[in-house]
DNA sequence: TGGCTCTTGGG
DNA sequence: CCAAGAGCC
């Protein structure tokens, strides 16, 4: 008998641990509930939900494969060794499988469980599942792990054509084993469930994931390059919850995009290079956090950045969490959030600009503000968009690349229609005026508020501020 | 995965 | 008046 344990890999296709286990003889699948660790690690109640909901649909997959789900729960990580032991004893299991996941905490768990097995012999399987390549397998000629993402998606490129990975089947269906699975608690303590309107636009389980791939790659991404930067349009992949609870794999993203684009992931059409791209940033980002730990510890990548005078402004901090800044274009993004749990990618650099830069508050503020909120959360890419924005990261935009929150507006956002969705209180305004609305109108008309900061003033004093932190290191 | 300001040259 | 490009932050 095996233990196959269940993390962020919720699904039965491509999944290396529960593939490899199921070819060793059969198999139990456990998982592991541990509400103190997320709110420790600030995950969203919605992303709890989804995680959730999606072991909902598994758990019922595995029957159909006769694989029981037995359901562990914990105050922390630290219990999870002794528990994994328990279980392996009571079900008289020889060996434990599972992915390795990415994170101080993570690894250092993982490592603990790994030890507790081998100790008085019993085997653990370690598998590499949630990305493309290990961890520290991409390296520079030096043999040091790559500063600047160019250079690592070259070698990407490279290894892919090398070898492109293979998605494994779906385990086969078992001999009953006899042993009863655990039902998978309706809701998680402590946790608010998610709303009706965000659980019918985030559905649960790999069909609704499969299905979702197979529209973007076969209708959605060709004009990708174009529309995916228009928040008011359907132009991107939505697809990161499900990679970030495991209901996809990146290498069936990859293959599906290959396959929409006649067997190239690196020529042919544009759209399909650049969104092939973003997989790799994903990928870029779980590698720095593995080989810079520091970044999830706190500390900015560059160190010389670690001194930026941010300032202290709680009630500047609250209007932009809560959609009241006066920007438009800043309040509508960070409203989508608060309703839906998700925001649209442009929007995400648009707003950590905004609180770095033009509020000059420290990006960590806002790195756990958009954890604590987003169904997508994720430590590696949610750490790395916010150090690029607040220029303290690798490869991050230089100081002086400030976007103008109401040029970007104008740019991507033409009609307003994305702003009158979300802020409703302008809605009345042209589309030349809804993206900064005259001054007079919002005393006349709407309780809509100013704007916190003068883009133009705010932005001179962050380059002044940046541009200090840089002289004193020359 | 920018923006601002100044310049030039054309309506 | 404006578009387009250069140089700077």
């Amino acid at each position: 008998m095996q233990l196959c344990w269940l993390r962020n890999d919720l699904r039965l296709h491509d999944n290396h641990a529960l593939w490899h286990a199921s070819q060793n003889g059969p198999v139990v699948a456990v998982c592991l509930l541990t509400p103190e660790t997320w709110l420790e690690h600030d995950d969203a109640p919605v992303k709890v939900d989804f995680w959730r909901r999606n072991l909902e649909q598994l758990s019922e997959q595995l029957a159909r494969l006769n694989i029981p789900l037995k359901i562990l729960s914990a105050d922390k990580w630290a219990d999870a060794a002794q528990l994994l032991l328990d279980l392996a004893a009571d079900l008289d299991a020889q060996a434990l499988f599972f992915n390795d996941e990415y994170g101080v905490h993570e690894q250092q768990r993982d490592d603990a469980v790994a030890a507790a097995f081998t100790a008085p012999g019993l085997q653990c399987e370690r598998f590499t599942d949630l990305i493309l390549f290990k961890p520290g397998s991409l390296l520079t000629q030096a043999g040091s792990m790559f500063k600047v993402y160019s250079q690592f998606r070259k070698q990407a490129y490279q290894r892919l054509h090398e070898s492109l990975p293979a998605c494994l089947p779906a385990p086969d269906e078992q001999q009953e084993t006899g042993i009863k699975a655990d039902a998978v608690p309706r809701q998680i303590a402590g946790y608010q469930p998610a709303t009706t309107q965000q659980r019918s636009l985030w559905p649960a389980g790999e069909d609704a994931a499969s299905e979702r791939l197979i529209l973007f790659t076969e209708q959605i991404m060709a004009d990708y390059d174009s529309a995916r930067d228009l928040p008011d349009v359907d132009g991107t992949s939505r697809l990161s919850a499900y990679l970030v609870a495991g209901v996809l794999s990146p290498r069936q993203c990859l293959h599906a995009a290959i396959s929409a684009n006649q067997g190239e992931f690196d020529s042919g059409n544009p759209g399909a290079i650049t969104w092939v791209n973003e997989l790799l940033w994903r990928e870029f980002y779980k590698h720095i956090l593995v080989c810079y730990p520091r970044v999830s510890m706190h500390r900015a990548f560059r160190p010389e950045m670690e001194s930026i005078p941010w300032r202290d402004d709680s009630p500047a901090l609250e209007a932009w969490q809560q959609g009241r800044t006066g920007i438009p274009i800043i309040d509508a993004a960070m409203r989508q959030l608060l309703t839906t749990g998700w925001m649209h990618n442009r929007l995400r650099m648009l707003t950590a600009m905004f609180l770095t830069k033009n509020l000059l508050i420290d990006w960590k503020h806002g790195e756990r503000w958009f954890m604590q909120q987003l169904i997508d959360g994720d430590l590696a890419a949610n750490n790395g968009g916010w150090q690029w924005s607040a220029s303290t990261g690798t490869d991050s935009a230089p100081y002086f690349r400030i976007f103008n929150a109401v040029t970007q507006s104008r740019k991507f956002d033409p009609q307003g229609d994305f702003i009158r969705t979300w802020v409703p209180e302008i809605g009345h305004l042209s589309s030349k005026q809804i993206h900064q609305p005259p001054v007079d109108d919002l005393f006349a008309s709407s309780d809509y508020p100013a704007p916190l900061v003068d883009l133009g003033q705010s932005r001179r004093r962050a380059l002044d501020v940046f541009k200090q932190q840089g002289d004193q290191h020359d």
